[in-house]
DNA sequence: ATGCATAATTATTAATTCAAATCCTTCGCC
DNA sequence: GGCGAAGGATTTGAATTAATAATTATGCAT
């Protein structure tokens, strides 16, 4: 989990550099290769070939090794020595531990934006959950919102060691599809969790949008089992 | 944080690999750089001038290249785009919000402990802490104890993720002197808290477990804290 | 026919070379 | 005398080339 202090100038979007070198290639090409694996082009276990991606890509395979090493740092990719990187596979205990990190994670950010967090930041939040509860019905904009709006809590609650492990933990959860494997109406329920949360940090009461922001990713934990 | 799975085979020492390649040359270079910044050699703020340290160490940039982007990942080096690696530094505020986090997640696995663990994992950490008892007038010896019980501690507790995020934050915290800046007396209250946990763990109870295990980073922030 | 040993191919790893950008110094001008 | 720009030097970033290790295939012996 790249545990990273204000390293990358967070340029925004993307591809609009003419003269300019923002970001290096090498950090271009880790984008790249997240891509690929969020939209299961790698899948988990599949072995990254860096002579085929150095020529795909039309780069050298220096910068894409030292992407190889920051996506390895995230946990995205496994390496083995003299054998090259894989994508990682996650079990069910990885998928499992992971969640309650987030969930562990989240609480306390939660409980702290409670306490803490200026008025006009939860309104944006509070703005942010009205647009989630908009768009129940389209399912990729509610997961792009949700995922905003817990970016969002942990840019307010202001630690940003924890922003950053929060982010990587996401980040490999994504490799398996467990994520848009809920089950039938816990879109619903999601909502409904989220919602209570939101009351418990306009009410000022941390322990409690703790407590419901934990119940919430173990909600969603139960919901991604299968078992 | 460098959030990886069960990459490195974990070689249990080290020197000790004649014809064998166990582990990359990066990877040496990067324990080896570790090792500089924790023994001050390199001190936070400061340039680390590739040439000179590939010259230093014998070696090509190349592998050095790919050691410092696995401890940017780690946060141990801040990387400017065309400016190379400096040592990271640490504010104030972020000591105290990884210590924060530490306490968190070590709480949590303290709890995890007391419900779950084996008796004969139990009985280990009570060695390990009967150990810190009897090293309380040592300081290099209690220090580095100390960190053995956590470690074990994480180890027990059987999350991986949670515990490469602790080690990585531990890593990190090296890079200040606060953790040397104890006050006097600290050790004692300390070794207190310690007694307290253990106490808890033994008793089978989870959530003083948790409580004191919490109480312990922060009991250790206000020592370390100036202000 | 099967198992092992050896050789060849393939791919990772490291070193060297080349290019681009930033920083610093110096020279000129206001 | 100070401020600004241009040029050179130094250093990072990327590409190319060489070397090292592993895997697969092939052949021989049992």
């Amino acid at each position: 989990m790249a545990l990273l202090p204000p390293n990358v100038p967070a340029s925004a979007s993307l591809a609009d550099r003419p003269p300019l070198t923002p970001r290096a290639l090498y950090q271009d090409v880790a984008e790249r290769l997240r891509q690929q694996i969020f939209s299961r082009e790698l899948e988990p276990g599949a072995w990254i070939d860096e002579q085929k991606l150095a020529l795909q890509y039309g780069i050298s395979r220096t910068p894409l090794r030292e992407a190889l090493k920051v996506l390895a740092a995230e946990g995205l990719v496994t390496m083995k020595v003299r054998r090259g990187a894989y994508v990682t596979e996650m079990s069910h205990t990885d998928v499992a531990q992971v969640y309650h990190l987030m969930g562990l994670l989240e609480a306390d950010a939660a409980g702290q934006v409670a306490a803490l967090a200026a008025d006009a930041q939860i309104a944006e939040l509070q703005a942010l959950h009205d647009r989630l509860e908009a768009e129940v019905a389209q399912r990729d904009a509610f997961f792009a919102t949700n995922e905003e709006f817990h970016l969002q809590l942990l840019a307010v609650a202001g630690n940003r060691w924890r922003a950053q492990i929060v982010q990587d933990l996401r980040k490999v959860m994504k490799l398996n599809r467990h994520l848009s494997l809920f089950r039938q109406g816990r879109v619903a329920e999601s909502l409904a969790e989220h919602r209570a949360v939101m009351a418990a940090i306009q009410a000022r009461d941390a322990a409690l949008a703790a407590r419901l922001m934990r119940a919430h990713f173990d909600n969603g934990l139960a919901a991604a089992t299968p078992a």
